[in-house]
This record gives structure tokens, C-alpha cells and sequence, in this order.
DNA sequence: GGCCCCTGCTGAACGGTTTCTGCAAGATCT
DNA sequence: AGATCTTGCAGAAACCGTTCAGCAGGGGCC
């Protein structure tokens, strides 16, 4: 049966009709399936007509080229992955929703920019997600050495390229990281400069580069300039934690008379608790907290902020990427650092003493 | 030459040594590759001693499936696109970043926890990356009549799922949106249940529903109420235009002692003109706004705002989609309505008088 | 005139999986 | 014992572009 004298194609009869392929372009303009793809591609050697003609073949019947079959066959699908911790079911730390956030923006635009899109994916390597989608390559955001999704990457051959210094010896191709010491050290500065006499640190329990290397600057400028270490550490991932340990800091017999807080909700934590001791900010506490929330120009008093820049590292951290992929760029690993900046607000300058007679306070004094 | 004895295999001898297939897995577990695609798939008829024995190849000898091959054989690429509208070089507006962001952040859960990564895409449907990257589905937010991404999408056969009502009649298969009427009426009828007798409004230029609805919700709430409506309409895609337009709203000549603002900088752009204007907040002007940034929480007043939920639009657009990707639910269309949420902060609440003696409360008082 | 090169185009392999069809051998039933 | 069913597995098509190798014909060169 079906062996009608229709001996036009020698495609099935009753092919879909759902999409033309290139071989209905081809079929249609009258040339081989090479020709469309070197016309469509801009490959070969074609005259312009022929180029013309096809395109516009291929434009009459709708022709998509598929995208499975073109990553198949070169092995790039243009994607790049972008993962992020994950705590509980949200992608996205809580406490570092605003940093994220730009950073993926930052990261997005920069990809979209060079032909690349980004897929946000899960940290955990063992989501079936991972092994659904073909990635050129991935960014890492803050890679911890307990997941071996980075491992398993590189040894599946995806250029690899971390936001954070990389935990332990992970091979990553590249990495990009702000100078966190620098940073911490710029502020004790800045709030010595202020007139803080004993600077107190609020950081977390964690043991990512961020925290560990902030700790280790602001010990040790304690050390070099003879101050005693005044901090508090809890999970950062925890958002009432903070407001608790803001509150330990605030209420010790040897209270800070300044103090920077690593994440970004320390600043709303520490303005409650000063306000719960009756403390003035900036008068009787000089404040600094690293966020990169604009909320911080719009509280009473504004606070200080020391800003990680995301939207230069997810851009740096996109381009070296696409650099590894792509093949140009050195071969060997690059380390990328960047500044920070520092936001400086009512909260950590000392007014100008307009009343003068403010005596020393003791704790717990209710919102007088 | 080649032709050396060894007729183990007939694949070429110097295959490179990327990655295991299929077929090398099939080889090393001596069984057909429909043997080991079955295996791994949990489909076929197959007893648990091959099942595991195939599984244990492929796992020695670190055997990825190709996402690629699957992709073109299955037609299922596991991605969804979600697309923003792009201002300028960054996707998101700056206007309503954070919504976008929460929006963004929700739907990438909601599709992850259906097995789906997402890629973020530009509006433009003319963007190379669009050509390039195999979706089951995406989801558009605010789809414009202009530019023809969703028609072009629909006729490829592409579910297309849009957060927004859609423009005109382009031929989405769901949408999702807030009761933006409803949510209008609600903070008119709120501030004047706080004590407001001339609410303003400070609204866009632009066409989107959006701005539409919620214009045309409050010009009806004035028209029934006997209101002269008092409203500043900007463009809201640029900053600084909020500020001037704020300021304009209170320095009319009628100007409203209550004002809702549609976009998010609206609240501190309205506090701000406030100030110049030596209002006090609540007591001489009440304010709203919408917004989803946790920031109002914190400025001096507190400013109550109108969430959208971005968070649940977010998840529901996506599962709308995934529900449309795989065919099950409703086959018509389908249309969501979501509810928003007013937080009620100091801004729109007349101060108890406290130098006052307390008067008999009302029910219904807050935590007193 | 013979040789070589260049132009314009084509055939066929290839990439790696899924899946339909089907076959042989053993089990079960009558 | 023969018919039928089930089990366990294999072969090969299909998905759809890209690209290597190569062919025919025309022009230029010595």
C-alpha cells in the first residue's frame, strides 16, 4: 500500500507538518543541504545570489534551525550556568538576596552581550536538572570543597570560573574575588578615623573565604594597633541569629563603641539593638555594614555600607568564562581581584556635637 | 593501512578519549546500547541483575548522557525562558528591580522543583541567543503588543505562559496577574479610613495594564467618592523623573494629603519631597506605596507599602507552564488572579496622640 | 593544448540518544 | 506435543544540523 506513483520526495507521505528543517529549505530553494547551511551561516563559497536566494526561502517557510541538533553536532550550546547555594528551597542565600541578585543581573547582561544565555541551577550537584541541560561552561558562586560539583565539572571537561576565592585546591579555570582584607581594613580606618576607640565585628560561624578572611583582617588589625578583639559570630544563614547576636554585642560589658557587621541585614539588627540600649547612632555608636541594599540611604540614620561590587564581578567573572570557552585569554588559571567601595552615611561620621551633654548610658533602657 | 588485525571494534581506532557514550557503556557491559538506555531509563523489560549491572558501567566508566542528543531525539530540553523587558543594556527595569528579582528568584525554584532550569532571555525576539537555545516553554513578563516574541513563539509551537495581562490579543496559554483594581481600591479605601480627605496619585506614562488598570481604578474610586482626582503621571523607567513628579504632586496648589505611588522609588522619592516641603509624615500627608523592596521597613517613617507577591506570581507562572509544557491540566487558557498584600506601616496611619489623654479605643486597635 | 586553479555546489558521514519493531528462548497451558 | 504467552534483549531508524571531501566546469597561464 501507499505505493502510489508519487515519486516526488522520498521523504515519508504523511511527514508532520509541524516545523521546516533544512531540508525543506533545501528542498524548496532547489539546492543541497549544504548550500542552505553555508548560505544561512555565512559559510562557504557562495555567490550572493545564492545566498540570497536561500535566506529568503528559508524566511517563506519559517525555518528555524534547530538548536539541539546544531549543540549536538558543534557541542556548544551557548548556555553557561550560574549556580548558587541553596538553604532549604530557595536559591539564594537570604542574607545575601541583594548581593545575588545584581550579581545574576550583572551576569546575565554580560552573557546576553556576548551571545550567551545563563541557567540558574542548583548547587547541589546531585540535581537531575545538572545532567538535563548541556553548559559550555559555569560560574560558581562562593564554591564550597564539600560539593565535588566542581570537580565533577572540570572532569567532564566545562571550564570552570568561581565568584570567591575557591575553597581548598578546587580547579577552577579562573577565579574573581573582591580584596576583603583591604576592605576591612579601610573601615576599621575609616571608623579609627571617626573617632571609634574600640571597634566590635559581627561575622558568622561559617567557614566560606568571605568570613575567614575578613575575621583574620580584623584580628589582626586588633593586634597591630592593640585593641582587644570585641565580636560575635553566628550562622549567617539564619536571619533571626543575626538580630540575637547584634544584640550580644551590643549588650557586653566591654560594649563597642563602633562596629562592622559582615552581612547585609547587620545594619537594620544593630540600629534596633542600639535603639533598644538607648544608644544614638552615629553619636554613641558608629555603624558600617557590608550590603548592597540602596534601604541603608533611606534608614534613620542612613548607614554605612561597604558595597562588594557584584555588578563588576559577575560581569569580570562572565567574561573570563567566556574568555575559557571560547579559547582566547591566557591558558593559565587567572586570579581577578576587585575593589569595593564604601558607602559613607550619617552613621559612621560623627555629627557635628550640636547638644554636647550626653552621658554615658547604661543598658536596657526601653524606645525612651 | 590501519588495517591492523584488531577487529574488536569497529568504531575508528583513534577515538579521543572525551567522554564515554552510550556505546562505549553498551561495549564494556557487553549488552546493546537499547540495553543500557533502558537500564538507565528505568524503562524496557529488563531484570534488576542487568539494571544494575548497566548501571554500574556506566558509573565506572563516568558516563554522562549527552543533554544534546537527548534534547533532539526527545524534543524536550527541560528549559524554560523567562524574558524581561530590557531598558538600556540591563534586563529588569530599575524601577521595579526588586519585584524582578523576587519574581525571577521564585520562578527559578518553582522550576527547579519540577525538574526545569530557567534562562533568562531579552524581550527582543530579534537577539541571536534566542535562535540558539532549545525551549519547552517560557514565560514573558508584561508582554508587549509590539515587539511579535510571543506570536512568533506561539507559532513555533512554544507555550508561552505571561505574568501580566497580556496586551492586545496576543495568544498566550495562561496568564497570571494581581487584582490591581481590587488592590487600588483597597489603599484608597484604607487611607481614608485613615483620615485622608484628598488622596493623590503618582502614576506612569507608560501603556502597560499595570499602570492602566490602576489609573483607571483610582479615577472610578474618585468619580464614586466625589473626589477631584489629584495624580502626576511620569515616565517610569527613568529615576529621576519620579523625583521631579513627586515633587511637582506636592506642590500643587490642591495638593493631596495622601498620596498612593505606583512604583516602587516612589515612597522615597515622596518622603523626600515631603521634607522639602516641611510635611511630616503621617501627620500632615499619609503615604503608599508599591513596592517589594524590604527597605521601607526601615526609613524614618516607616512607609506601607503594596506587595504584589512577586514570590507567588513567580511560582505560579511556572507551573502554568510546566502544567502547559506536559499537557496536563486544562487545555483553554487559563487565567490567575493573585491577591496582593498591603503592609501597613507608620506612613499610612494617623500617630495616636499621645500627649493626649488616651480616648476610649475603638475596636480593632493595634498591639496596644 | 595541457595543466592548474578557482568557483559553485553536492553527498554522505557524523554527533549520541531514544524508541519502535522484532526475534529467540523459555515458561505455561491445553 | 503443539500453541501461545512472556521475558530478555538487539537492530536500526529517526532526530536535524554541520562539515569534510570532492566533483564538474570554466578560466587563466605557459
Amino acid at each position: 500500500m501507499t505505493a502510489a506513483g508519487n515519486d516526488q520526495a522520498s521523504r515519508p507521505v504523511g511527514r508532520r507538518l509541524e516545523r521546516a528543517g533544512i531540508r525543506d529549505v533545501a528542498a524548496a530553494a532547489g539546492v543541497s543541504i549544504t548550500t542552505v547551511s553555508d548560505a544561512l551561516n555565512g559559510k562557504g563559497r557562495l555567490p550572493d545570489a545564492t545566498r540570497r536566494h536561500v535566506r529568503e526561502v528559508a524566511d517563506r517557510l519559517g525555518y528555524r534551525p534547530s538548536a539541539a541538533a546544531r549543540t549536538l553536532r558543534t557541542g556548544r550550546s551557548g548556555l553557561i550556568g550560574l549556580t548558587v547555594t541553596t538553604y532549604g528551597e530557595e536559591p539564594f542565600t537570604f542574607t545575601e538576596f541583594a548581593y545575588f541578585a545584581e550579581m545574576a543581573r550583572a551576569a546575565t547582561s554580560a552573557a546576553l552581550a556576548r551571545g550567551y544565555a545563563l541557567v540558574i541551577l542548583p548547587a547541589s550537584s546531585r540535581h537531575d536538572v545538572w545532567a538535563n541541560v548541556a553548559l559550555d561552561g559555569t560560574v560558581v558562586i562562593d564554591p564550597s570543597d564539600q560539593d565535588p560539583l566542581v570537580s565533577e565539572l572540570v572532569r567532564q571537561g566545562v571550564p570552570v570560573v568561581s565568584d570567591g576565592r575557591p575553597a581548598g585546591s578546587l580547579p577552577v579555570h579562573a577565579w574573581v574575588d573582591n580584596d576583603h582584607e583591604e576592605a576591612v581594613l579601610s573601615i576599621l580606618d575609616h571608623l579609627s578615623a571617626a573617632g571609634a576607640r574600640r571597634i566590635g565585628l559581627l561575622t558568622g560561624t561559617s567557614t566560606d573565604t568571605y568570613t575567614k578572611l575578613s575575621t583574620t583582617a580584623y584580628l589582626e588589625w586588633c593586634e597591630r594597633v592593640g585593641q582587644e578583639p570585641v565580636y560575635e559570630a553566628y550562622p549567617a544563614h539564619d536571619p533571626c541569629a543575626g538580630a540575637v547576636a547584634a544584640d550580644r554585642l551590643l549588650s557586653r560589658p566591654d560594649r563597642p563603641d563602633a562596629v562592622y557587621g559582615l552581612f547585609d541585614p547587620n545594619g537594620t539588627d544593630l540600629l534596633a539593638a542600639a535603639r533598644r540600649y538607648g544608644l544614638r547612632v552615629p553619636d554613641d555608636l558608629l555603624l558600617v555594614c557590608c550590603s548592597e541594599s540602596g534601604g541603608y540611604a533611606g534608614t534613620d540614620p542612613p548607614i554605612t555600607t561597604l558595597s562588594l561590587q557584584p555588578r563588576r564581578i559577575g560581569t569580570a567573572v562572565v567574561q573570563l568564562l567566556i574568555d575559557a570557552i571560547e579559547g582566547v585569554g591566557p591558558a593559565h588559571p587567572v586570579q581577578q581581584v576587585m575593589p569595593t567601595e564604601l558607602i559613607i552615611r550619617a552613621s559612621s561620621q560623627r555629627r557635628p556635637h550640636r547638644t554636647t551633654v550626653s552621658p554615658p548610658r547604661g543598658p536596657g533602657r526601653g524606645q525612651g
